[in-house]
RNA sequence: GUGCGUUUAGCUCAGCUGGAUAGAGCGUUUGGCUACGGACCAAAAGGUCGGGGGUUCGAAUCCUCUAACGCACGCCA
């Protein structure tokens, strides 16, 4: 379906063009003066001087060959040059009419499918998720919905942290607790146990516990080296070890990621990378990309128009060991050879902005990736806590997701508990997914790339711009739609009224946006847009609502009509909220 | 030091890519429950869009200078 304004400005156009001006001057927006008008048209005032006419003289020639127009019911002509419109209400019916009964709502879902990559919540093995982790995880869900919406293939992968010196360290202090455990017996030849000889939160408390040693001895960090080293070089005891550590760990953020209603197409890691770097590094040197300065391995990556020294692209230390950009590069030359994206897209903490500069650059300038494939850097802002400093528990450590999550859920039971009475697994459930609306929508409504307060008691209301006012809107609209099936109404074979009321109608221009929206929202990448549209939705909802009889309408087709609107209603908000990665209970 | 980002109402944030009187929410003040969920709705007060200069019919938006804050700047990830 051609988008609403698309459609407006066409009339517009046409008009323009039957009076002798460029059609391209009719383009139309929302009026930005709903005290005069609902749409207006500047294209008067643009196209003075190209046709060199007062522009009053072009908009009263204009609005002359609308008089009789389908389109508009009402353009006048405001100094200097507006063409201030009102719609047609026959002409919004029509078009939501048709918007209800179109496959995504009249969307055009891309006809050449990219494939997509997102590369996103990057948690590292063996630590548990805190909060650096959510925005990652959140925004990064978001737009693999958004893209998958837009008719994308799309593909997420975590990205994990599972191959540095951190995992040497676990292996080590293993080894001073355990060292009678056979994966670290050299001349051990049989089949290693399939049982992990450790659980999650052992593992959670063995991390921190050699992390702090290996920065008080020098000795224990020497001894950590040399099992990552070992690890890296393919010992079997400490491989067998290492894949033990990664499947408690995995199946440990599966269920938190569960839980966040975030879910991952590929679980890559470093790792993962790791068979491919000498081939990748020696690609680099042959191609003469790569040269030893200072004694490490790099990439030059600066270029001409550069207004400040970037510095070059790190292939290896100068110990010869990987770092971070080699582990991002082998995976980028993996992507591209297994998976050909049309399109990769890092949702990663703002900060590193300039080491994926370098990386990108490196991939392009050895041809790791061709100009045809696009590289996105989704950079996040910080998560801030109340006082505008990172975010922080009140011992001022590192929150825990798990217990940030916890503490949030058992919040917004209270709340619910308070104002409707059901049994306590049902509140628990419901007040799960409101405390995760919340959360998310908290989050979402802000621009990714700014840093964020995050204010839970704010996020938490059920009153304002937030996650738990749009659920509320949704149950309410359910709610109105159970009764009237309750007193003997079908939901089925109804048709939308030409709207006689000003919050009908404006109800109904507000779903009409929904396709430009997420076209909008997918170019952009900014889920963000999504949670600005739902909002004026809900808005505009509530107000028809409070200003119409629904279910008490005596005319049995004009309250079908109003039924067959609050189904479309909901169902675009329904889609809206998955768009953002959460979803509405039946009641709360 | 260099570069990037941010700066809009008391607070938290939008602003559709240059349009008329800059918008929401929270908070404050006020009004509205005999209808379908008042967890709602309506209204008021609140602004030199950090500051200066420029571009043009017209600037929060584009250019330039400047201030404050944040972040990043080769062997961490």
């Amino acid at each position: 379906m051609k988008k609403f304004l698309d459609l407006i400005s066409e009339e517009m156009g046409s008009a323009f063009e039957r009076a002798g001006f460029d059609a391209t001057l009719g383009k139309v927006s929302l009026s930005n003066r709903p005290d005069l008008c609902e749409y207006q048209c500047n294209g008067a005032m643009a196209g003075a001087k190209v046709h060199k006419k007062a522009p009053i003289m072009i908009a009263n020639a204009v609005a002359e060959e609308l008089k009789e127009s389908a389109v508009f019911s009402q353009v006048e002509v405001a100094p200097p040059g507006f063409l201030n419109c009102k719609l047609q209400p026959a002409f919004v019916a029509a078009y939501l009419e048709e918007m209800r009964t179109a496959e995504k709502f009249g969307y055009e879902a891309a006809n050449e499918p990219e494939t997509i990559v997102i590369d996103y919540g990057g948690p590292n093995v063996a630590k548990p998720l805190h909060v650096g982790h959510l925005r990652s995880a959140i925004i990064g869900e978001s737009i693999k919905r958004i893209s998958r919406y837009a008719g994308h293939t799309v593909i997420g992968d975590i990205h994990l942290g599972d191959w540095g010196l951190q995992m040497g360290l676990i292996i080590y202090e293993l080894s001073l607790r355990q060292p009678d455990l056979v994966y670290f017996d050299p001349d051990f030849t049989g089949e290693y146990p399939k049982e992990a000889p450790f659980t999650i939160s052992e593992l959670e408390e063995i991390y921190p516990t050699a992390s702090g040693k290996s920065k008080e001895d020098p000795a224990y960090k020497a001894a950590a080296m040399e099992a990552t080293f070992k690890l890296q070089s393919g010992v079997k005891g400490y491989r067998a070890l290492w894949k033990h550590i990664l499947a408690v760990s995995v199946a440990d953020l599966k269920k938190n990621y569960a839980t966040l209603n975030v879910d991952f197409d590929l679980w890559k890691g470093e790792s993962d990378g790791h068979d491919i770097i000498p081939g990748m590094v020696d690609y680099m040197k042959k191609g003469g990309y790569a040269y030893i300065s200072e004694g490490a391995l790099v990439v030059d990556v600066k270029e001409e128009t550069d207004t400040k020294e970037i510095p070059p692209c790190m292939i290896l230390k100068s110990d010869g060991a990987s770092l971070y950009n080699t582990t991002d590069l082998a995976t980028i030359m993996d992507r591209m050879e297994h998976i050909k994206p049309n399109s990769l897209i890092y949702v990663v903490d703002k900060r590193q902005d300039l080491y994926f500069e370098q990386v990108f650059r490196c991939a392009r300038k050895t041809k790791l990736v061709g100009p045809e494939t696009k590289l996105h850097f989704v950079g996040f802002g910080t998560m801030n806590g109340k006082d505008g400093k990172p975010f922080k528990t009140r011992e001022g450590g590192v929150m825990r997701l798990e217990n940030l999550l916890k503490e949030i859920n058992q919040e917004m039971l209270k709340k619910i508990l308070e104002n409707r009475e059901m049994d306590e697994s049902e509140a628990k459930e419901i007040a799960a997914m409101v405390a995760l609306a919340a959360v998310k929508y908290g989050d979402l409504s802000n621009q990714a790339s700014k840093d964020y307060i995050f204010d839970m008691e704010r996020f938490m209301s059920f009153e304002g711009d937030t996650g738990p006012y749009i659920l509320y809107t949704i149950v309410r609209i359910k709610s109105i739609l159970n009764k009237y099936k309750s007193q003997g109404g079908s939901l089925e074979n109804l048709k939308l009224n030409c709207p006689d009321s000003d919050s009908e109608k404006n109800l109904m221009k507000e779903i009409a946006k929904f396709n430009a929206m997420v076209e909008n929202a997918y170019q952009e990448i900014a889920p963000h847009k999504v949670c600005a549209f739902i909002y004026d939705l809900a808005n505009a909802f509530n107000r028809f609502y409070h200003e119409t009889k629904i279910l008490t309408e005596e005319n049995e087709e004009k309250k079908a009509g109003y039924i067959a609107l609050l189904i479309l209603c909901r169902d675009v908000l329904e889609t809206c909220v998955d768009l953002l990665g959460f979803s509405a209970p039946e009641r709360m």
